[in-house]
DNA sequence: TTTAGTGCAAAGTATTTGCACAATA
DNA sequence: TATTGTGCAAATACTTTGCACTAAA
């Protein structure tokens, strides 16, 4: 019922060419329901597609993405961070540079709601935990891009 | 405050040698209030063991995630996954694979305290964004392993 | 036509692993 | 002394990039 029919905002995007690669990547993402990888996309669309390259399939999802057409998810970065302290507690990280600083105290998740509750349910998921992410912009960061 | 002296439970730990390469991976990180990763405490230890592997480090960082003794920050996979959806919307994420599905409603975050604010603007970073993620395992990896 | 986009392959980054040797318990 | 752990290097996984060619506008 979300998925269907969303046509993305052509609009006022900085020169982009709409190729039969970029259009079916698009296509395809959006018939989904799943939240494929990078790879599976290319998988998937090479269903059409049978010469699209990997390379290609990254460089229009970092587009698509660009201009708001499609959402990139885990944007945590990509390497790992650890913690000495084992006790879990709230962080911010740094949007830019993935930077990790401790937030205190931890903030405490609402109760989910019973609509929630059911649309977790509706998933099959085994519902294991909730907590609150929090985003901003490190100090050396914003130094070096001020705006 | 919060760092110094935080002896990690050595109780009950499965098979595990407290060599030295570990002791000095778990006692530099205990000592840094940055969270550093798994490259940058390589780097750090380097100093007092100068013959270390990174392939060590990593083994010992997993050890100590596994018996409780550190965190690892940046749970979600390595590889990103992407959303024909445009508009921000709820998701949960498997803890095994990763996988994502949509959840609804958007939970809201709740207002942050002051003393939360307050502990965000110690940490110099700008405050952009707060969202709460859900975790859970999914109905492939529950029946891989029902528990 | 101009120039953004493509396929291909190679390179880059983060992490894991096989193996023979070393050190802990 | 029985394993677990180590250093090293190679392998793996994911993503990015250089380049010459192609195609959208």
């Amino acid at each position: 019922m979300l998925e269907e029919n969303r046509t993305p905002s052509t609009d006022a995007r900085p020169s982009s060419r709409m190729t039969r690669q970029r259009a079916v990547i698009l296509k395809e993402l959006c018939a989904l329901k799943t939240h494929p990888t990078a790879d599976e996309i290319y998988h998937i669309v090479r269903g059409s597609l049978p010469h699209i390259s990997l390379g290609t399939v990254y460089r229009n999802l970092d587009h698509l993405v660009a201009s708001g057409s499609i959402l990139k998810l885990e944007k945590a970065g990509s390497q790992k961070r650890f913690d000495g302290n084992p006790v879990p507690h709230q962080h911010i990280r740094c949007d830019i540079c993935g930077r990790i600083s401790d937030v205190m105290p931890e903030i405490p998740v609402p109760p989910l709601t019973e609509e929630v509750l059911q649309s977790i349910a509706d998933t099959g998921f085994k519902f294991t935990g909730a907590f609150i992410e929090l985003v901003g912009i490190c100090p050396d960061c914003a130094a070096v891009k001020p705006s």
